[in-house]
DNA sequence: TCCTGTATTGAATAAATATTCAATCTGATT
DNA sequence: AATCAGATTGAATATTTATTCAATACAGGA
């Protein structure tokens, strides 16, 4: 019966708070109401759909592409970076910088920062980082160790490094090959004091900074010498083995693929990574759909910076469970 | 260079923060960023267009009216009641209940109120006032005498009784004619200390409401008996008299204007209305544009009420003074 | 390179807003 | 009428948000 009236002062007060930008106390004073009532009526006059709020978003962002990818992928955080061209090239360009702004804004003094040294995303993701915003973050830890060739293995330790500086940060590096020859190789290197301590810090780590690869083609495992016979490398693609972050294996599924293979790694365990808090995950490419597809079902990341191709491709993809 | 990152920001925290009613804590602990940037992110947001407020007039409500007659008039506040006919007893239907509508909601305890019982719209407040709204307020005090005819009179007694019952306050009567048959009859009433101690209230009013009468064609006037004098009718016309409030009489500019007539009413006077915190006029109709424009141009109150008819036809009038 | 003025940032805190609570009212049902 | 569950209100207060402040950071000029 009074409900028009009731519709008119909600109007009312909406208008003084939202375009006249009133405080609730001013409002409750100019029209002899308690600041109660007026908080009161600007949630109805939302509820009643008096007051609107919309959110339009920039050209060049993609909530929605994000939106889905965070729900089918229960992530915590998903940036979908503008690119204009679906070649990898392009690709890695747009989500290094995207992952590098990101980086930016969202560390924290204190921060214990792991990255793995394998992927050209995060090559650009250091590259992309401006010339130092602030921080003292703690430490920088190198995840796995370099390539087994000596001169690749030393770029791995310069990202390291290199993100270090930009951060202000110690930098921790891991003095091994990322793949020893054979497990008994392996345990000598990790006999090192220097690779033991720095395996140690994993623990501590608060967040992670990872690339996605594929276990077939890709560019990174091709260089990397006689890391692997071509016999193991149909093993692995006969366990099903899609890619791997830090050299751990997944399959479609996500699940962890265990082999010889994954006695030779020096590096974080999944298992490990995963008790990491903050893990962000950067990838995208065409080649790479199903690798990252499986890597985001095994929730080894929980943060994903992708380009809006892949997400575009990751979301064509069909998707059976959700309980 | 990096703003498209900013605006992704901006989108994302306001969606969080408005689609998703996050607090702002939160969002700053699930983006890594602290709960100042969050809130700065959302101004600039608004700032920036993407968030986007909009006030969706409910039907039957007319702000635009109100707010072009808040601000040609200067009035604190407007209330433009919805009416399908323009016609006198339509419109006072309508404006009647908005007022009381708008009564209800405002008046608070400790309240001291005025009420002029000349009005036919007054009446329509009183009689749509619902049951009773909790409120004691203190006192009701009749602003003006009543009418020359005493069955008349005790109406308007009536009226200020009801109101006092109605909020739970004490009724103060003006138990005198509103206009004297002579200046010298209006002293002898005033030497009643009954009706002196009345008018000694007017000083303590937080609140009055009021009607706003043409001077002609008016009903009441007529009805008033020997109150005008046919040739005292034509001295105020030619006075520029355009209407009253409280029997005191402004012209078209909305000035006071003096006579003999002053003389003999017994009443609150515009200067001593003008010192009430919260003056409330309710009129409207087709005869009375002339008249409330001057009230309104005068000052005489602060808040007016009136229906959308009324509303059109002040604002199609020109208005020439605006420093 | 070293200033100097403008900008950003997060922690601390001031300010503003939402909610709790007790009082009171409404109105439905005996 | 009498009672009782659900509303509604304003004051008090808890919660949330905006702003201040001090500490850098950065750009541009000397």
């Amino acid at each position: 019966m009074s409900r028009i009236y009731e519709l008119r002062l909600m109007a009312r007060v909406a208008q003084l708070y939202h375009e006249k930008n009133l405080k609730q106390a001013q409002i409750s004073k100019q029209l002899h109401l308690s600041q109660a009532t007026v908080s009161r009526l600007l949630s109805r006059a939302v509820d009643e759909g008096i007051v609107r709020i919309t959110i339009n978003a920039p050209r060049g962002t993609y909530p929605q592409l994000e939106d889905q990818l965070r729900d089918r992928y229960r992530l915590a955080e998903v940036v979908v970076a503008e690119c204009y061209e679906d070649r990898d090239e392009a690709i890695l360009s747009a989500i290094g910088s995207a992952a590098a702004y990101y980086f930016e804004s969202t560390v924290s003094p204190d921060e214990v920062i792991g990255i793995s040294c394998w992927s050209s995303a995060l090559l650009r993701l250091v590259d992309a980082i401006h010339p130092i915003k602030r921080l003292k973050a703690e430490k920088v830890i190198q995840l796995v160790g370099g390539i087994g060739n000596p001169a690749v293995q030393s770029h791995a330790t310069q990202i390291t490094t290199r993100l270090a500086s930009l951060v202000g940060a110690a930098p921790v590096l891991l003095p091994a090959p990322g793949v020893t020859a054979s497990s008994a190789a392996r345990l000598v290197m990790l006999g090192d004091g220097y690779v033991r301590s720095t395996m140690e810090q994993f623990r501590r780590l608060t967040m992670a900074i990872v690339g996605i690869g594929t276990l077939e083609p890709s560019y990174m495992l091709h260089n990397s010498g006689n890391t692997f016979a071509a016999d193991e490398l149909s093993d692995l693609k006969q366990r099903g083995v899609v890619g791997d972050i830090c050299m751990r294996f997944f399959d479609a599924d996500g699940r962890f693929v265990d082999s010889p293979f994954d006695e030779r790694v020096i590096g974080i365990t999944l298992p490990e990574l995963k008790s990491v808090p903050h893990v962000i995950g950067v990838a995208g490419g065409a080649r790479k759909t199903a690798t990252i597809h499986g890597a985001l079902v095994g929730g080894w990341v929980d943060t994903f910076i992708t380009d809006k191709f892949t997400a575009e491709r990751l979301l064509s993809l069909p998707f059976p469970h959700r309980e």
